[in-house]
DNA sequence: AGACGTACCTGACCGC
DNA sequence: TGCGGTCAGGTACGTC
């Protein structure tokens, strides 16, 4: 499911949930999901009260008041419930998070999601975070970071924006559209990029992703709000799953041209324009 | 070192 | 209706 937009979603859904309350309980209807949970997960959760909630990238941290983070990713199709703490477990609820009046439970069907407890200072050297690139949407990321990061690379742009070392929570969607908004090809290899272009690749990364979580992200399968409603972005897609449509402002003969092209690249579906996408 | 394919899962959908 | 094939928003890992 989820790219940057819609954890940010999540995150803000949680946050009237879980800031300033207390995890009465953790209860594991199974002992993994990508990767085992932790030893002692449940046990180390349970009691303490959540004084804030985080994002980097693609993950959610809980941050505990002794000090230890929960490190939480939603992999593909990981979504949270707040549940009546009495109700039925669904298909696919594999941890509850007992908040006392409700439930909070993390349902994940593909079961790509992962979740790991990082003790106080840990983070900045957790395995999963070390490597991670400039957060999108704060001051690190700049154009010349950007563009630093894409230098020497014969990877094609898609695939290097893709790898989150390079600029942290893009996946297949928002680098579409990203690359769309600022007229460069997926194809285009990395290292072509410069000052110029990195300007302009900078600027839509920001601007989707900002338009993105101010719609709730986008709901295609899995992703709903905490709320149970569902994310308004898929409805401004410019290429993304358009395949033959025109792309918005298209002033091209589509019966021509056969407007958005869908190929694919490393495996993956990649929507562009091939008029406006250089 | 870096790029690529493979693997991990379930469910929805399509054509037969 | 049922079956097999394909695809899906993620990413670590092995291989080259």
């Amino acid at each position: 499911m989820p790219e940057l937009p819609e954890v940010e979603t999540v995150r803000r859904g949680l946050v009237p949930l879980l800031e300033g309350r207390r995890i009465h309980a953790v209860t594991l209807h199974r002992p993994d999901l990508r990767w085992p949970l932790p030893q002692g997960f449940a046990k180390a959760i349970a009691g303490n009260v959540v004084t804030a909630l985080d994002r980097r990238g693609k993950y959610l941290l809980w941050r505990l008041q002794d000090g230890t983070s929960v490190l939480i990713h939603l992999g593909m199709s990981g979504s949270f419930r707040n549940r009546p703490a009495s109700n039925v477990r669904d298909k696919h609820d594999h941890v509850v998070f007992d908040l006392g009046e409700t439930a909070l439970v993390f349902n994940d069907p593909r079961r790509f999601g992962a979740m790991d407890l990082i003790a106080p200072g840990g983070e900045a050297s957790h395995w999963l975070l070390k490597a991670m690139g400039p957060e999108p949407l704060s001051d690190a990321f700049t154009p010349d970071v950007l563009r630093r990061g894409l230098e020497g690379r014969t990877a094609p742009l898609k695939a290097a924006l893709l790898d989150q070392r390079t600029v942290a929570g893009l996946g297949n969607i928002y680098v579409a559209e990203a690359l769309f908004a600022a007229g460069l090809s997926p194809k285009r290899m990395a290292r072509s990029v410069g000052a110029a272009r990195a300007e302009r690749l900078h600027c839509a990364i920001r601007a989707v992703l900002m338009a993105a979580i101010e719609s709730g992200g986008s709901s295609l399968r899995d992703h709903i709000r905490l709320d149970g409603t569902e994310g308004l972005f898929q409805h401004r897609f410019a290429v993304y799953d358009r395949e033959g449509q025109p792309c918005p402002g298209c002033s091209c003969d589509v019966a021509r041209t056969g407007g958005v092209r869908r190929m694919v690249q490393s495996g993956r579906s990649t929507f562009y324009c091939p008029t406006r996408q250089r």
